[in-house]
DNA sequence: AGCACCGATGTCAGCTGCTGTCATCACGTA
DNA sequence: TACGTGATGACAGCAGCTGACATCGGTGCT
């Protein structure tokens, strides 16, 4: 990420990435698959929490509800707001960072919609409830690292999430 | 096409392909800033046809008709059945080439959200809208191309529609 | 006709991302 | 000590992509 900010995503080549780092080039790709994935490297933690707490919700909840606990259980992961900053900063500049941002946004929805589907919600609802979820999940996370903003990310998803349920009034 | 449907998309060399059309490697980058992009290339017409539906949209009209318009605009560019479902068919085959198309799809959203400001829209409801117009524009498109479908896309993205307005419940 | 211009294409060299393959090395264990 | 085993290095090589320059065919002007 140093490297990024100084040079920008495109003009860092992996060989400077590793010297930083200590290691050779091959050794960069034994732990990432590319160059970009570096930037997405707690995806797949990131999903397993919002797919598990999905899974452990109550059983009368709805499917708004799950998604609400999804958003709570995240809230471990975005604590570092400076970092998450500048992260976001680099994935802006970059249009093929944004590709992968949005691919693991859209596989995040999947497999939320699959966590519904598996509790017996049915489609489409499971579908636009996930979609939705996801929806506000990027709102909250933009919200949460907008300059001036003082609130914890837990709480900006909480607060719209509440906003959305009274959007769609009820349910 | 035809080489991507043979030995799939990333065993498909661009030499290869510029030599099935007669050109050099050189010449294909001229025409297509990616190997990727090629797949991609009716989508600034796709675009320009949807923000000028909106843009053209009569001033009275909510922001979900002006989707409508958006919608009917596109018509004529889904003509090809077999060449478009083929065409699926190889970008659901590789992700690089489904990374490329949900960043279309983003931008797409973008443009309709500055069009629906430029008429005056406000936000969020601006975006609201075209997110939700985008969403219904790719069911629309999935349906269209999947098997044994007899319908022509014009008449899915109506139907379409008129059942979000139903459950969405006027406006 | 002759000439100058210009857009499209070819040629060539080169960097960088990424991969397969094999060697090496450190470490825990029988 | 000897033997696996997992992590790393070394090396070669392919493919995507780019910059710089040459070439060539047409178009318009004189």
């Amino acid at each position: 990420m140093e490297l990024y900010l100084e040079r920008g995503f495109g003009q860092t080549t992996v060989a400077q990435i590793a010297e930083r780092a200590g290691v050779t080039e091959r050794t960069f790709f034994r732990y990432f698959t590319d160059k970009r994935e570096m930037l997405f490297d707690g995806s797949e933690r990131l999903q397993q929490l919002m797919v598990d707490a999905v899974a452990g919700s109550p059983a009368d909840a709805t499917p708004l509800d799950s998604i609400g606990t999804a958003l709570d259980a995240v809230g471990s992961v975005f604590v570092d707001l400076t970092r998450s900053r500048t992260r976001q900063v680099i994935i802006d500049s970059d249009e093929s960072l944004q590709e992968r941002e949005l691919i693991k946004r859209d596989r995040l929805a999947t497999a939320i919609t699959g966590a519904l589907r598996d509790r017996g919600v049915e489609e489409p609802v499971a579908s636009l409830a996930a979609q939705t979820g996801i929806g506000v999940f990027h709102v909250a996370f933009a919200s949460w690292i907008a300059p001036g903003n003082t609130l914890g990310y837990a709480e900006i998803a909480r607060n719209l999430l509440a906003e959305l349920r009274i959007v769609t009034n009820g349910s």
